[in-house]
DNA sequence: CTGTTAGCGCGTTCAT
DNA sequence: ATGAACGCGCTAACAG
């Protein structure tokens, strides 16, 4: 083997396609300031000469040159990063919160990490261990139980928290009142004159509760209190759910009137078994969504509509103030919901061709 | 005012509250040992007495010490961190894809930082100046076109770059066949008869390529080499320019018998127009779909199924592989597509009714 | 208003 | 196999 003179210190070819990136040295040379100089008048800090900052900014952006917010977290312990945890991906609801947040920290020039925590026992692996330390500000959890310990966690690592989707009491957190929504909800199904109304809600699987509970509450109060029986058919999440639990419920001895689905995405499949049943909505069954995604437009599904791009919105506006504030931020928004009527809930059949008369059509 | 005696050096109340995270000297420290050998252990570094490895992992857990990364990529140049750009975040495709980067990248211990540019402004805005430098170790672009520019750019600082979603030529990249899979589908509704087959694809609003033009092509190619003319209707993106498409079908003098639509979101406008004009799918006309979202299937619609779930997980391989070999990494993944036949496309009335015979139905 | 100094927390040479 | 020094790129205290 031939030994190739390599003198050290002499640039050889694996040095020289490093595309080296101008450093804050490079600035201050070319402006012919110090560092500190151009670091001020890079980070907007007072006390720089406007002629200077002029100067400064120019040569910046001649060399291309961006502060590595790396460097600088190192020293003032801000990232300008916002981790967004989620239980999944993929549905509608996540999509569009997550939307809202990323414009929000965009606004103010943060980043957003995402991570997706199926289970409790991710989220439980992702606040002890993973990249907490020093790599985000703010933690923001959409439509995701906290548990106690991996808040209290969070707390001791002095990392705000800010709940998206649900009320925690003395956190900071935006939300709507699931409660309230899915009582009203059943009211209109109540006053077009249903008696029986039945109410899908999905099991929860992972641990988590998807306001599930909340709506659920909301259902059972108003049947109370109009005195009506609550039907409540739990099966497992998404629209194969509300398929399962259509076909439960058209093989009861007296199938409901009306059916209150715990989301879009169940209520779908409970159009769908509908639909293939022959079974005419709303003209034999009504049927009631939660959500008002983009699908429930195109079938004509009667929902509750939730603001969800503004939740995300909103959620992102507390972490930033949160970390601004480096103190603890507990403000509680509350969104509004509403009614969305469309074409898929009615006045029941009986109702049409009872004693009320009307002008109402018969076959 | 009272001047209170405050002597420096002295703890004050204001730095005790502070939950010092420990750092690698308190480890050293507990364990007994020096910087370099904590740093050697927590690495896995070779060079290292299993004895004292395990002391000082040991330490290390008793004071719940996690490495801080900033710090150590200042060092080494490694964030840790992926960048995902999407043009939306809302539609069901890039949920899914997020889903399967998401899932490898925590295979890898790596961080997704997701960023929305909706139009190449947006883009470029990120490209140039934002947060690239130091900031992330590879991006990967979902459905988007960068701009040679922006490439070009990413290239200058040495930032891999893997496309998800469309083919690029001297890229890493993992894509599927758009234009084979379209011409596929299309030949599918002329095989069962039809002749009239339109297709529907949406303006390209923002200058991105939503695989756009290549599924149109493989369309026009089919049909040309069935000796059929082609109808293209072109609207707004999603469901709703879907829907005027539909309308401006139905509005021909010779309505198509089939319709093509660029995704089964635009398919869902077609299905909705169609529907609510009393035109019976299949009987009257055809529907295709493309993505195969998960309300294809509620709808029974006949779709071409890509990978997405997959494409976001080889994407993130790719990226992890770019950002170990510290080289270019130029592989080209490409995923098969399938047709997934439902009930939404058929033979069409003509060819049922025709001289053919069999056992068709009238009336 | 500006420059100088001293670290932020860690990885990486070098010595030993 | 281990430890001491140095520096990553930047900001924050000081001095001038």
């Amino acid at each position: 083997m031939v030994a190739l003179p390599l003198m050290s210190g002499m640039p050889t070819i694996v040095d020289m396609p490093l595309p080296e990136h101008p450093r804050m040295s490079d600035v201050a040379a070319r402006a012919g300031v110090s560092l500190s100089t151009v670091s001020r008048a890079l980070r907007g800090a007072s006390g720089v000469a406007p002629a200077v900052r002029a100067e400064v900014e120019r040569a910046a952006a001649e060399l291309g040159y961006v502060v590595s917010r790396g460097a600088s977290s190192l020293v003032t312990g801000v990232t300008g990063r916002i981790a967004v945890l989620v239980p999944f991906l993929q549905p509608w609801f996540f999509g569009v919160a997550l939307a809202g947040v990323s414009t929000r920290l965009r606004a103010s020039g943060q980043d957003m990490l995402v991570y997706q925590v199926g289970d409790v026992d991710e989220l439980d692996a992702y606040v002890r261990s993973l990249p907490l330390r020093s790599n985000v500000d703010a933690v923001i959890a959409v439509a995701l139980d906290l548990g106690d310990t991996a808040v209290a966690r969070l707390d001791e690592i002095g990392l705000p928290v800010v709940f998206c989707g649900r009320r925690v009491p003395g956190r900071a957190c935006v939300f709507t009142d699931d409660t309230a929504a899915a009582a009203g909800a059943t009211r209109h199904l109540l006053n077009l004159g249903h008696r029986r109304v039945a109410y899908v809600c999905s099991r929860d699987q992972t641990g988590f509760s998807w306001s599930s509970r909340d709506r659920l509450r909301g259902y059972e109060a108003a049947m109370a209190e109009a005195g009506a029986e609550a039907v409540v058919v739990t099966e497992p999440p998404g629209h194969q759910g509300g398929a399962l639990a259509m076909a439960r419920l058209l093989s009861m001895a007296e199938p409901p009137t009306a059916v209150f689905a715990e989301s879009d995405d169940v209520a779908m499949g409970v159009l769908q078994v509908a639909r293939r049943s022959g079974i005419d909505v709303p003209g034999d069954v009504s049927v009631m969504g939660f959500d008002d995604n983009d699908v429930a437009a195109l079938l004509d599904l009667t929902t509750v509509a939730q603001p969800v791009t503004e939740m995300g919105e909103r959620a992102a506006e507390l972490a930033v103030r949160a970390v601004r504030a480096a103190g603890p931020v507990r403000d509680h928004v509350h969104l509004d919901t509403r009614l969305v009527v469309r074409q898929s809930t009615a006045v029941p059949r009986s109702r049409r061709e009872g004693p009320a008369g009307g002008t109402e059509q018969r076959g």
